[in-house]
DNA sequence: GATTTATAAGTGAATGTTCATTCTTAGGCT
DNA sequence: AGCCTAAGAATGAACATTCACTTATAAATC
């Protein structure tokens, strides 16, 4: 039963060991030795460490991505909308920690923060779903008129701190608290 | 002009190293070269590079903490308080961005997350401003009876967010949109 | 006060370790 | 055989920490 599908492992062995240690805390043998293959492998199917990491990433966000395009209610009203974006967002993290953990070190050094950066300026994609729910919104009046960016963080800020110390074991999230959290965040953003 | 405190020079090296390359994008030689001391010089004063760190954040610790309780609003109204401690808060962070981003990577790394773990469970200062505040408030039924750690993300959480954004220079916060969402925050939480 | 002696503070080259990356060799496949 | 994937030992760079030594400061003696 040959387990050929290493460059899987590889970068699942990776995104364990960095989310739990962090990436300067995961030296390639490690990963190597977690994924069931040499040392020299890890290159044969990337170029360097940076690289590794940075595709780690990618699948991740693709992943994610999915998940909140999956059933999100397109021309509902805004508030469905954004209940749904928060609840899919909890969920997704809640029962993925580890993924959480490595975006959290991922944006936290110097690869992610370029990263953030394209996301929060917008200049790549640009189709995204927060942005048209905050702009329908604002045109609808039913949500405040502020810039993009301090609704993002009014809405994202909360989530992640919240998935942040449920992640770390200091507190225990149950569903009638994220619901109770989310409807906060929606007073803090409605007209 | 002898120049001996040196203990002081190391620190504030430390700080500004670390803020800009993180803990381990900063040599121990490096430090020391910024701090005009001999590398050894550095383990005359801290025992060992771990140490450092932790007392540069303790450091940072209680100025943050004077910076708040300053001209702290007591005996006021619940949203007069809570409005001045974020404001204390953005203007502290935007006045010592090297401070902020110290933090940033202090408490993403091993060392930080047991010190947040007993700032979250308030473990260590039973008379965190903060949670009295929020005790106040929800017995005064201004804000709404939610668990502690709730209000907590649905206040911090924003701050944290939009303050990274700033020191990052993604974004540029001026006066006005710090109120309005500070404003916004209230509404989050008030009843 | 001057001079020697003792103590502490400071230094930076040397050490040993850790790690990313490379390279040589072995095994499987056509 | 020839080719390709994989392995893991070997390499060399980077780094935290140490330590033998120097310099500065204080104490003691005359």
């Amino acid at each position: 039963m040959e387990d050929s599908n290493k460059r899987e492992n590889i970068l699942q062995a990776a995104l364990e060991l960095v989310a739990e240690h962090g990436f300067h805390g995961t030296p390639m043998s490690m990963i190597a030795e977690k994924a069931g293959v040499g040392a020299g492998t890890i290159y044969c199917y990337f170029k360097s460490k940076d690289e590794l990491i940075i595709e780690v990433n990618h699948v991740l966000e693709n992943k994610i991505s999915l998940a909140i395009k999956e059933e999100y209610p397109f021309n509902k009203d805004i508030r469905k909308s954004f209940f749904h974006l928060c609840k899919t967002l909890f969920a997704y993290f809640i029962t993925h920690p580890i993924h959480f953990r490595f975006l959290e070190q991922y944006f936290g050094s110097p690869y992610g923060m370029s990263a953030h950066r394209e996301r929060i300026m917008g200049n790549t994609r640009k189709t995204n779903i927060f942005d048209i729910m905050v702009e329908q919104g604002i045109k609808q009046k039913v949500i405040k008129d502020l810039p993009l960016f301090i609704h993002f963080a009014l809405t994202f800020g909360p989530v992640v701190m919240l998935v942040q110390n449920h992640v770390r074991g200091l507190i225990e999230l149950d569903d009638a608290q994220i619901i109770r959290s989310i409807e906060a965040s929606w007073d803090a953003i409605k007209m």
